[in-house]
Formats: structure tokens, sequence, C-alpha cells
DNA sequence: TATGAATGAGGGTTCATTCAT
DNA sequence: TATGAATGAACCCTCATTCAT
């Protein structure tokens, strides 16, 4: 990428991205803002017309930003996961107690909408993308070390692993698609705790199956259907 | 269902319903089994000639049926909710000890798919038809008893609700859309009975908020949406 | 395609192409005669939707016979192929001078406006379906006929083939893309007869290169685009 | 072009036009240079911003150069109409032999893609420009005095004129829209060749209609489109 | 002046729904 | 009744053109 240098672009460089414009950015983020709320909303099949009236531009710039539905969802996805990932790095620097950590950044996690990432694990989604598997990396690492914590202070049981509570959590979060009833956020609290409640040591039951990682996820390629 | 009496005529009715045909009845059920399984593999949203198509009839019998898509949705939503009021019921029956009537309710719920049922949370969705109501009633009543009965063997905390089970096992088994990848029916497993774990008692914790019975979800209103 | 018991499925043929309805094949040949009309007059790239207007059909109509614009072009250029072989071949039957009947040809194939072949030449045709080989063939055969009957009357040189008439008759008749003006057409009838007196023996020069059949034409494949 | 005189701004007219930069200068031939190849490539329809990025240029300096398409189509048939008028002008005076001057003029025509010329003829062509005007009369004067003398020197039959020529010739050389594949050159040399075959004298038909000078083109008006 | 960005209008295509056989 | 066909509305996306840097 060559930050160093990127602004003051030498003869040798002619017009390598000459510094992107102030109002562009501003757009784009307005976009990704959009999009998150109404993927949450609406889900990820939300008209792409829609997206550009909540941001408040035309459609064309959506695409000029996005040339498709799969950029926005990726940079949505991206936009989620360094945001969460900040979460749990910012509940494990800030809460002593291991599993209380790992509560605030359960809590964390749905306020952001971690449910908006659930689209990254459809038909279609690239997973491999370099700057995705950084992010993800980044999270995973996170919530691995709040995990690990907790387990040493023996509050976690020891059969659970970052991708049990990650797919969990998204799903308990997902939104209903076309339901934007705000009293349904009181349940998920609900079933959050109760979930994290069955995180906790000693192990109530011996779980099927065997922990998962969020690379483990990443690999999981979907099969084909007719 | 109660077929047999529902629609016999009697004299005193001129033809009101005239008897309905044998086929008609097969193409019917024919059609609610392929959209719940497309419902379940691809979500709500599939194209009804692909639902038609899979039940391998014309698209225009589809209509005949089920006018529009609510009609063909409520249907297979009574039709699960029948399925899984009966694996409730067959659960108390058949399981002595309380707490694994209530487990392997919850895992046969999943096996029916009872995640095909979130469409009925979404805006647009009839919630009051009488038919409808009954079936969840019934649904309701299988599972409060459930509930009662491990509650009253001192195995389940006694702040949870049928609302609460019922709206987390359909997000924990919920589908992903145009996800059919196999794997994820492992961690579904491990999922649930987490958070069966979390559901014993003693609690391990105060919930926030109050249990929801499925009236409370079903009197729920989506807020208006621009 | 078993034309024969096409009308008399047998049990042993479960539905196999139940009969096309009689206004499904009235559409699809207003269809493909507008698209002629407009590709003649507007160019290949008239809008679908104007295709389907002057066809006085819905737009989705056109889309149900034809997939996408390249199979609707390969219908047209069937059907003008087609036409212009059976003026070929009609040409050869009723007319006794060889070089009369290759003249008469020569204007059929104008009025037949067989300029509208040459989207057949563009990048992204599919050249090399059964039906339109076996159309093609037929009229390479019926125009080499013609040549040959005149060259061996000694009335048409030995060194041009089926290639180059066909294509300088396509791009002499080609219509200019927006421009309905119909004095073009006596300054076409003008370049064909230049063309013509240059195509009699005996050769008034020596011809660069060499020439080509159909099948020459067909197999040339288009060079790869920036 | 005459661009030293012509904008030289005297004291009586201030600033009328306050001298071309350079580089703009630059910019407009590349614009024209990559118009003319990409007209020839891809038809006159290719994306402006591809010509664009073919010449080197943001998309809108183009605008400010040609205000849209027309102009620069314009812009190009100007061009084009000069080289080829050139070529004719050297053609007459270089070569001794009346009628191989003709031909050496219709292969270099050829050579300058001057099938480039063809969106001239298209309706919402604004013909009547006198720049236009008087690069058309310059290209129809040398190619007259080139039949002219061929015909005095008996090569050429009488029953031919300008407009017959260059209709014929812009439309054997026409190129295919998305078609760049080279085979086709070779076949165009041998249809001009028979072309010209045809106009040599002595006639061997009676040329239907009558001769056209390229002002009679010109005057052509397309008629109504629906 | 040259440029990247923004935009609205329009084309291609799909899909829920209705029609006619 | 069951069906293939027809339809228009809506979505995605492109492109000519304008705006702001």
């Amino acid at each position: 990428m060559s930050t160093a240098t990127a602004t003051a672009p030498t003869a040798a460089e002619p017009r390598r991205a000459p510094r992107p414009r102030a109002d562009a950015l501003r757009n784009r983020e307005r976009i990704i803002a959009a999009a998150r709320e109404m993927f949450v909303e609406e889900g990820a099949m939300v008209p792409l017309d829609e997206i550009a009236r909540r941001a408040g531009i035309g459609n064309a710039t959506l695409y000029r930003h996005f040339p498709d539905r799969a950029e926005l969802i990726t940079s949505v996805v991206l936009a989620v996961m360094e945001r969460v990932a900040v979460a749990a790095e910012t509940a494990a620097a800030e809460e002593s107690d291991a599993f209380a950590a790992l509560r605030r950044f359960v809590y964390a996690a749905a306020d952001e909408r971690i449910g908006a990432l659930c689209p990254m694990l459809s038909e279609g989604f690239e997973r491999n993308l370099p700057e995705l598997e950084a992010s993800r990396d980044r999270l995973d690492g996170a919530v691995t070390d709040l995990m690990a914590r907790a387990r040493r202070s023996g509050q976690l049981r020891d059969d659970v692993a970052v991708g049990d509570l990650m797919v969990a959590l998204s799903q308990l979060t997902r939104p209903l698609p076309g339901t934007a009833c705000p009293n349904i956020d009181q349940f998920v609290r609900r079933h959050l705790q109760l979930f994290l409640d069955g995180l906790q040591a000693p192990a109530r039951s011996e779980l099927p199956g065997t922990a998962a990682t969020l690379q483990d996820l990443s690999q999981m390629q979907p099969s084909a259907v007719g």
C-alpha cells in the first residue's frame, strides 16, 4: 500500500490512487451505515436502491463504491467485525472479572448488531478475502483470549470454543426480516443470559459434536444446491 | 386436522364445500411439504414457481390452493406447529424424567425444522386467524405442561416461560438462507444443549425483562416502517 | 422431435412437450417478425421492450420465449436464413438463365433484409448451434448451386465463392442504425448491380486473398478485445 | 486545418478564443484518435468513458472538448473525411493511370477506416454544419475529379457518380460491431476489387435508379420513427 | 483546466399474479 | 380442475451527463 509515500506521488508513479476525496469518503461511510441498519432490519436482500435512498445518495453512487451486493455485504461485515472486535478488546481491558468480561462482550456484540454478520455464512459469500481474514483473526483472537481467561478462572466450561459462542450469538441476535419491533430486544437479552448460564462451569451436560473455531466456520463450504 | 367431520356437508347447507377431490387434497399436501422444505433451505422468499415445480404441479395450481404467499406461509406454519405440538405431547407421554422430556422435545422440534416458523414473527404475517390461534394454543399448552412438570421436579428454573424457550429455539435452529451446509446441524445441537443447560435450576443468574407466553409474542405488533 | 407421435403422448412418456399452444406459437412468430423489422431499422441493440411493444405483447412474454437477446437474434437469423435459402432455391428453379437466377437471388435476398444477418458475425454470437449449422448449410448449398451453374455457363468468374457473395451482399444491404430513409434502397440496388457486374466472367482483375465458404466464415473466431 | 491564422486574435476582437493551450490541443487529438479507433472496433455506441480511458484522460475532460456524443462523432467524421480527401488528392497526384488512381484511392480509404463515416448517415447526425459541408465538398471534389479523369480515359462507366462509390465503399468496409477479427480485412479487399471491376467501362448492365452526389446524400432526411 | 465523483433516466431481467385453454 | 402462458411492477445495473474539487 505504500502508505508512507502515498501522499507524495513521485513522477515514477503516474497517478496511483490520488488521495480519496473527502465527500467520497463520507458517502462511503454513509452507505455502510445505512446498509448495516437495513440489513439488520430487513435482511440482506433489501433493494439496494432503498439503501441508497436511506443513505441520501443516488443509486449509481452506491454502485460506484460497491460494484455489487457482495462487495457491499463484505464491507458491512468488515465494519461490524471490527466494531465487535473492539468491543471484545475493550471488555477484556476494562472488566476485572473474567466471566463478567465475557458477558459484557456478549451484550456489546448484541448492541453492535452482530446478527448482521450472518450473511457471511451464506452461499456465495467470499470468505477468503485477505482483509476479511485479518479482521476475522483479530476478532477470533480477542474472543479466544476472553474465553481462555474465563476458563482459567474456572468460570467457563472447557468444552466450548469461539465458534460455539459466535454462531449462537449471531443466531440469537439475528433480526427478523420485516420485523422492526423493538420489543424483541428484551427477549434477546434473556436468551443471551440463558445461553451464558449454560456456558458456565461446571458443565451441566456433555456436548455433542466438537468445538469449532472461526476458521473452521470459514472453511465450511456450502453444499451444492439443485 | 379432523377433516372428516368438518367438511361433511349436511342437507341443510347446500353444497358449501362440494367435497375436496382426492387429487386436490394430495396436491395440497405436496405443496405444503415442498414449501416447508424450500422455506427451510432457501428462506421464505423462494419463488413460488420453484415450490410448484418441486411439488410437481403447475404454478397456477398453487394459486388455486393458496391465493398468495401469506396463505401458503400460514399453512406451512400451521402444519409445522401441529407437528411440533405432537412432538411435545409425545415427549411428555413417553419420557418419564421431566427434564429429559423437555430435552427430547427441544431436539424433536429442531428435527421438525421449527426454525421454519420464524416467518410468523415477520411483518405482514396474519397472527390472528382462528385456526392459527387454536394451533398455537395447543402448542403452548403442551410446552407449558412440559415446562411446568420440569419446574415441579426442580430441574427447570422458575424465571423462564414458553416464549423464552420457543423463540430461542426458533432462532438457534433457524436456517441460513442459501446455505445448505449440513455441518451446521452438529453445531446447532451444541447450542441447544448449552441453552438447555442454562435453563436448568438452580438459576445461575437473574434474567432481565419478563417472561413471555406465545400469546404475548403474537400480540407484538411490528412497528411502522418508512 | 418425434413429430408423428407428439400429439398422442403415451403413458410411457410423462408430459414431454405437451403440444405448444396456438397463441404461444402466434406470439413467437409475432416477436420474430417485430425483431427482424427492428433489427433492420434500428440495429441489433434495440431495446427489447420496444420489440415487445411492436409485437403487441408484454415484455416478460418476450423473455419467456427468448431468455436473452442472443436467443432472439439466433431465432431471427434462423428465420431470415431460411427465407433466403428458399429464395435461392426458388430463383434456381424458376429462372432459366444461370446468371439471371443469381441476380434474382441477390435482389430477393436484399428484399428479405439479409442485412439483418450481420449480427451473426458479431462477437458473442453462438455460431455452432445444430439448427443454425443446418440452416447455414442449406443456404450454402443453394447458393453454391446457383454459382456453380452460372460458372458452368461461363457467366460467373472462377475466383469467387459463396462467402464473397454473401458477406458483400450482407454489407451492401446492411441497414443504417437509426436511419429509416427509404431512399437508400434505390442506391442499394445500384450497388448490388455494380457488384454483380464485377462478378461476371471474364474477370477484370485478379482478386487478392482466397475465396471463402460460409463454413469458413462461421469458423472465424473474434479476437479478444481489451 | 489552418489553426494558425484562424485563431489569431486581432486587437479588434478582444479575446474571442483565448489561445488554445498546447496540452488542450494534444488532448483533443488524443480523444479523436481514440474515438476513431473505438468507433471502428466497437461501433458508434461505445461508452464515452471508455474512449476517455483509452485516450488517457478523465471523462469530464472529454465533455469539455465535446459537449455530447454528436459533437465527438462530428469531429471524428471531419477528421476521417479530411484524411480521405487527402488520400484522394494524393492518389490523383501520384498515380499516372486514371483507374489505377481510383483503385489506389479506394484502398487508401479502406485503410483510413472510411467505414467510420457511416454514423454520418444516421438519424440525429447534423449534416449541415459549415465545417462539415466544406470538408464534404473537398472530398466530393477530389473524388469527382478522380472519377472524371477515369471516365475520360474510358475506364470508368458513365452511369455512376460519387455517391455510388462512397456509400458502397463505406458499407463494404464497415466494421462489424463487437467483432475485431482481423481476417475480415482480406475479404474486404476482395469485395472492393469486385466492386471496382463492376465500375469499369464498358458497363455490363443498366443500373436502376439515378446516380447521387455526396450533397444528395446529405440532403436525405431520415423518415420519422415511431 | 482537468478530474474524480455524483446523478437520474433507462434497459435487462425476474417474479408474483392473472388469464385462457 | 389443472395448466402453460401472459403480464406489469420492481429490481439491478449501466451510461451519458453534470457537479465540485
